[in-house]
DNA sequence: CCTACAGTCTACAGTCGCTGTAGAAGCAAG
DNA sequence: CTTGCTTCTACAGCGACTGTAGACTGTAGG
């Protein structure tokens, strides 16, 4: 039950030192308690609550839902559809990425299938690349970024 | 054949304005000619060098694959396997992304499907995101922005 | 002509989620 | 004691834009 250094801590939990640091500065991980020099002293439920956070990371979940997590995993007696909804607003967002993705796989494939080689004046990915008419509409949303 | 204002352009090719001064400021569109006043004046070739590139980034092809295709369509004699290659580059990122993605749908899924109700501390979709060792090998590869 | 108002200019800060750097101090092993 | 790793703080940098401030320009209506 000895208290680890943010080294270990970083080890055990699969997350960068400086990871670790930027968490706290955002709030996102408590301040730890520090030895008389001042370094970082952590207990093991900080690797708990590290490895909560990579996972939900891991999984997409962007920093805010992150947030949210924590809150509601500090109070087991709340009712769980809250966790349940974030998680499937999560998997709404993945499933929409997902299709821009297809339709993007689409895309390139037709391009580069169509093309037969050549020179670039008449390639064909070229000419479909500047002919932006022939895109799919899913394309023109910007996608947005993991 | 009157030249337009940086708007004009702008909503020609479907690029905001600010997003085209920065083109400019990373030389992927060269400087325009002025006005009098200062003003930027472009050609309608502009028009579809800009459209060029946002469909390019659409697309998903990295800022880097856009300027070598650039590159590329200024010389129509060469031979077209390099912008073959780069939309196979493309293709297959693509396709990582997908598997990853999927990856994260079936996981959430699981989660979420496993979920019947009740306190956040007996959640199943919180034990989920505590058990990291559930988890899928892929999510552990960290998911790369689009 | 005057007035509004939209468009444009430059330059720089902010976004997100970290990562990298510099320079100093701490710590463990040989 | 020295070497060499870890840790500390504070701040800059990444990519691909977006937003802001403050000044100027261009145009349409009255």
């Amino acid at each position: 039950m000895k208290p680890m250094t943010i080294g270990r801590l970083s080890k055990a939990a699969g997350v960068k030192v400086t990871t670790i640091r930027y968490y706290e500065s955002i709030d996102l991980m408590g301040e730890p308690d520090r030895s008389e020099s001042g370094q970082r002293l952590y207990g093991d439920d900080s690797v708990h609550r590290l490895s909560f956070i990579r996972h939900a990371r891991d999984l997409g979940f962007p920093m805010e839902a992150v947030r949210d997590l924590i809150q509601l995993q500090a109070e087991p007696g709340e009712d769980c559809a809250a966790v349940d909804a974030i998680a499937r607003r999560q998997l709404s967002d993945v499933r929409k990425r997902l299709n821009q993705l297809e339709a993007l796989e689409a895309e390139l494939k037709r391009m580069i299938s169509s093309c037969e080689g050549g020179k670039v004046g008449t390639c064909r990915v070229m000419a479909a690349l500047n002919d932006h008419d022939e895109c799919l509409e899913q394309a023109h949303e910007r996608l947005q970024p993991m």
